[in-house]
DNA sequence: GCCGTTTTCGGCCCGACTGTTTTCAGTCG
C-alpha cells in the first residue's frame, strides 16, 4: 500500500539493501553476474546526485548506469511502500546472520553455502562452535588448518577497527615509508589504493616498490615491530595486518615498469575494469603487468614477450588507450573515462592555488591556541589571510562571544595587522609570508539558531570582513525547518560562506536532513559559499554532495575549521575533497587574492 | 541482472596467493 506520508529512503539505504540482496544471492550461489549487477545498481545509487527514492516518489525516475527494467520495478516499489517483498522473502531464504558470514576473511559465498548445507551453520556463534568442535575438517577442502584460519578470521571481524580517517592513513604511511625507505636495493616506495584517490575512509593502505632485490624488502616488511600478523607472503608481495591497526598490501613492481602497477593498484575496482574492457576493445588483456596483445581466439597470448607493453609511467600506460593522465581522486567511474575519450578531465584545484583559509578558531571561543600564534602560523605558511570565526553568543558551549567581546577581540586583530604590515614594509617579517603580505581577517561562525534567526544583528554582521553561517543545535528539527535555516543564512546580505553544510560526523554524526536542491539552487543564486570543511572528521560537504552543488552553480571555501595551529593542514584534505568533485581553482573562494576575497565579500548584497 | 557505432543474445576484467589439490577452486584486491 501506498504510504506517501513517510519519508522516502535514502540512497544509502537503497543501496544498503541492493547490496545486501546481492550478498543474499551469492550465498543462494545465484549467477554471479547478477550478484554483480545488484551490487553496482548499489554503487550507483549510492554515488547518485540525485535522492532516488523521492525522484521515482515523484514520478521522474532518474537515468542510473546499472539500473535496468529489473532494479528499477524494485525501486520503484521501495519507494512508493517502503517495502520490498523480492528482498523479504530473499531474507526469510538467506538470513541477514547468514550474510554476515562473509565478512570473515578468507570465507566467501561458497563457504558459506557449503557450510549452511552440510552442517546447518546460520550464525557467526554456530561457525564458532563448529570451529571448535572440529567438524569442519570433514567437510570437502577443509581440514583442521580451516577451522583454525575460521576462527582467527572471526576474531579479526569482532576486533575489527572501522575504517580509519584520512589523517590517521597518512600518519601510517609515512611512518611505513620511512621504516622501509633504507632497505638496499629500493628505488622508490609510495602509497597507493584509497589513500591516494583520497576517499574520506580507508580500510587498507596498499604500498608500491621498485626494487632490485625484492625478497630483502618483502622480508623487511613483514618483520617491522608494528606487524601483527602476516596474512599472505609471495615474493613480489606481502600483506600483513599492523598491531591496532588496518591491513598493508606491499606489491613489488620491476624497475621501470611501474605505470599499469600503479594504474592497477590505486584503483577503483571500477575505474580498472573499464580500462580493461577499452583494452579489450583494443585487442588486449591489461592487467597490472602491462597490456597483453589478444589472440584470435580472444585470449592472451602466451610465450613470446614479444606482445607484452610496459610503461615506467601511469600517464605512458593511459596514453596506449589513447587516454590522458586522469587525477588519482577522479578515478571512481564517475564518468572520468568518457571525459578523458572526450577530452574534457577538468583541471583541479591544487593545494598550493590556496591564497588562504576562511574558518579557524582561537582559544577566545573553543580553540586551542591564541589569536597571534594561529596568525603567525597561517602567516608562516605563506598564506595571504586567514579569516578568525570565532563562535557567535549563543553557542555557548564553546564560549560564544558577546558584543563587548567581539569589539576588544576586533582591536587584537587590528594591532597584529598594524605590526604585520610594519614588518613587512621594514623587511622584516619571515621569509615564508606571501608575496601580497599577510592580515589576520575578522570574521565570525554564525550560529543559525533553531528558530531560523540569526545570532548577531545585521548591524554587526556588516562590520565583518567575512562571516561563515553555521547550524549546530536542534539538528532534528524537520526537513522543512531545517532547509528553512539553512536558507535563512544562505540569504542574509552577511553571510558569505555555509559551514560545513550537512552537519556530519564520518562515522557517528548523519547529515542534516535538508532540501539538498533547493539549498544548493539558493547558494548559486546569491553567490554565498559552500563549504569544503577540512578536518578529517568532517569532510563535509562530501565530495558526491559538492559535485552536485557545482553542477547547480554553486561557489565554494575550502577551509580547515582549526582550532588549533596544526589543523591548519586540513586545507590538505578539504582540497582533496574539491578534487574529487572535479573542482577548479575558479570554483573555490579562497584561491582568489585577499583584495579579491574582499570585494567578493563587499559584493554579496549586489550579488543577490 | 545489465547492456549494445561490431551484439536484443551472449557476453560480462585479471592475476596472486592459499590450501588441499594430483590439476584446481575459492578468496581477495
Amino acid at each position: 500500500m501506498d504510504d506517501p506520508e513517510s519519508p522516502p529512503l535514502s540512497n544509502g539505504e537503497l543501496a544498503r539493501i541492493f547490496h545486501e540482496i546481492g550478498d543474499m544471492l551469492e550465498v543462494k550461489g545465484e549467477l554471479v553476474f547478477k550478484t554483480v549487477a545488484y551490487h553496482r545498481a548499489a554503487d550507483a545509487i549510492a554515488h547518485s546526485p540525485v535522492e532516488v527514492a523521492r525522484a521515482y516518489r515523484a514520478g521522474d525516475p532518474p537515468r542510473i548506469a546499472g539500473v535496468g527494467e529489473a532494479i528499477a520495478r524494485k525501486i520503484e516499489e521501495l519507494a512508493r511502500t517502503g517495502h520490498l517483498a523480492f528482498y523479504e522473502h530473499l531474507r526469510e531464504e538467506v538470513p541477514p546472520s547468514l550474510v554476515a558470514l562473509l565478512g570473515i576473511p578468507g570465507v566467501g559465498p561458497r563457504t558459506v553455502k557449503q557450510l549452511h548445507d552440510e552442517l546447518g551453520v546460520e550464525t557467526l556463534d554456530d561457525l564458532r562452535r563448529a570451529a571448535e568442535a572440529g567438524t569442519l575438517r570433514g567437510l570437502r577442502g577443509m581440514s583442521e588448518k580451516t577451522e583454525e584460519q575460521v576462527l582467527a578470521g572471526i576474531a579479526t571481524l569482532e576486533n575489527r577497527k572501522d575504517r580509519m580517517r584520512l589523517g590517521q592513513a597518512e600518519e601510517i604511511v609515512e611512518t611505513l615509508l620511512a621504516e622501509l625507505a633504507e632497505t638496499p636495493g629500493l628505488r622508490s616506495i609510495q602509497p597507493a589504493g584509497s589513500f591516494r584517490r583520497r576517499r574520506e575512509t580507508i580500510g587498507d593502505l596498499d604500498l608500491l616498490a621498485e626494487t632490485d632485490r625484492p625478497l630483502e624488502l618483502v622480508g623487511r616488511f613483514v618483520g617491522l615491530p608494528t606487524v601483527e600478523s602476516i596474512i599472505a607472503r609471495g615474493p613480489h608481495k606481502a600483506a600483513v595486518r599492523l598491531l591496532r591497526g588496518p591491513q598493508v598490501d606491499l606489491m613489488v613492481m620491476p624497475p621501470d615498469e611501474a605505470g599499469t602497477y600503479l594504474i592497477h593498484f590505486t584503483g577503483s575496482k571500477e575505474h580498472n575494469v573499464r580500462l580493461r574492457g577499452m583494452a579489450r576493445d583494443r585487442g588486449w588483456s591489461l592487467s597490472e603487468k602491462g597490456y597483453l596483445r589478444l589472440g584470435d581466439d580472444g585470449e592472451p597470448a602466451t610465450g613470446d614477450a614479444a606482445d607484452l607493453r610496459v610503461f615506467p609511467t601511469e600517464a605512458e600506460a593511459y596514453g596506449f588507450l589513447g587516454l590522458p593522465f586522469i587525477e588519482p581522486e577522479l578515478r571512481e567511474d564517475r564518468g572520468e573515462i568518457e571525459a578523458a575519450v572526450a577530452g574534457q578531465l577538468p583541471r583541479l584545484v591544487a593545494r598550493t592555488d590556496l591564497r588562504g583559509d576562511c574558518h579557524s578558531h582561537s582559544d577566545w571561543s573553543d580553540g586551542v591556541h591564541a589569536i597571534e600564534q594561529m596568525a603567525e602560523s597561517a602567516r608562516r605558511r605563506g598564506y595571504a589571510y586567514l579569516v578568525l570565526t570565532d563562535h557567535t553568543v549563543s553557542l555557548a558551549i564553546a564560549r560564544g562571544l558577546d558584543l563587548e567581546r567581539v569589539e576588544r577581540q576586533r582591536r587584537i586583530v587590528a594591532a597584529l595587522n598594524e605590526r604585520f604590515a610594519r614588518e613587512e614594509a621594514a623587511g622584516t617579517a619571515p621569509p615564508e609570508t606571501a608575496p601580497e603580505g599577510f592580515r589576520l581577517l575578522h570574521g565570525c561562525e554564525l550560529e543559525v539558531r533553531a528558530d531560523a534567526t540569526l545570532d548577531y544583528p545585521d548591524e554587526l554582521l556588516a562590520t565583518y570582513d567575512l562571516v561563515v553561517g553555521s547550524v549546530h543545535v536542534a539538528r532534528r528539527q524537520s526537513r522543512e525547518q531545517l532547509t528553512a535555516r539553512t536558507l535563512a543564512a544562505i540569504r542574509s546580505p552577511h553571510v558569505d560562506v555555509i559551514a560545513h553544510p550537512a552537519g556530519r560526523y564520518i562515522g557517528s554524526r548523519e547529515d542534516l536532513d535538508l532540501d539538498w536542491d533547493t539549498v544548493y539552487e539558493e547558494a548559486a543564486r546569491t553567490g554565498t559559499a559552500l563549504e569544503l570543511n577540512g578536518s578529517d572528521e568532517r569532510l563535509d560537504l562530501s565530495d558526491v554532495r559538492a559535485r552536485r552543488a557545482a553542477e547547480l552553480g554553486c561557489v565554494f571555501a575550502i577551509d580547515s575549521d582549526a582550532h588549533r595551529t596544526e589543523e591548519l593542514d586540513n586545507l590538505r584534505w578539504g582540497t582533496a575533497m574539491a578534487r574529487r568533485a572535479w573542482l577548479g581553482p575558479d570554483r573555490i573562494v579562497n584561491t582568489r587574492s585577499r583584495a579579491e576575497l574582499i570585494d567578493w565579500t563587499a559584493g554579496k548584497p549586489g550579488r543577490v
